[in-house]
DNA sequence: CGGTATCCCTAAGGATACTG
DNA sequence: CAGTATCCTTAGGGATACCG
């Protein structure tokens, strides 16, 4: 199987590659929030859109078709009056979404480090510029 | 603390949230990957542009840019000529590298199932539609 | 080498109106 | 309710040229 690299490491570092397409498909503004959305449980679409907020119409929908296309989401329809349509996460998709949510939640725990970090980036930018180091090198 | 709501999740499904804001800075195109990239070492900036396949100047710099603002990245200016710079990530950022590196690598070990399922999806799509469901429903 | 500046293009995204 | 379709705006991103 492995017969292109030393392949300790994914290949997504390779432009064309399977991995970074899939991963870009993921990592969208909102498809990451409706997988950590739909890995609470099953949503209808108004009601994702709702848990989601701030997503139009337009967006949740593409975002759910891309989901649905790679494997991650499956969507049910109700033959009912008025229609209802169900979205949950396939197994492919609690898989995806165990280190998704992992990422979210680590984030979450570090808001406070990443806001600091900005005042101090940004404070040093308008004042003054200190080096950062001399020391010289051989190469 | 818990004034809004039940407070289990995160709020990241709040629009005008700190964790979305950074979410997003951290799941650009190219972020995911420099992140990846400085997992495995320190990198100068031409080195990591060599890694990180397919990504232009501006993109690394301004990549490089955000991560090193939100503390993920340090920048270490070394004094030489020609100049050296060099990227490595901060203990937040391989707090949040985890994460990113079992996304990665779960993206890569996904890769058939998703290719098999957009063949499906794309295949559904060019011939029939088949109703998925008739139940009828009360509400 | 390690960038910034500029220009330009494409894709992501929002608002609204409309349909099954 | 659950979307499409349309239109338009913004942000992401590539190429190139140039500077410290």
């Amino acid at each position: 199987m492995t017969d292109q690299a030393t392949f300790r490491e994914p290949d997504v570092f390779e432009r064309k590659c399977m991995s970074r397409d899939i991963l870009h498909g993921l990592t969208t503004r909102w498809s990451v929030l409706a997988i950590a959305a739909l890995a609470e449980g099953d949503f209808r679409f108004n009601a994702l859109r709702r848990r989601v907020d701030g997503v139009s119409e337009r967006m949740l929908s593409q975002t759910l078709q891309g989901l649905e296309r790679d494997g991650f989401v499956s969507r049910t329809v109700l033959q009912t009056i008025p229609p209802r349509v169900e979205y949950s996460l396939t197994d492919l998709g609690h898989r995806l979404a165990g280190p998704v949510l992992n990422l979210v939640e680590t984030v979450h725990g570090s808001v406070d480090e990443v806001v600091a970090a900005r005042a101090r980036y940004d404070a040093d930018r308008s004042g003054d510029r200190q080096s950062v180091d001399g020391v010289p090198a051989s190469d």
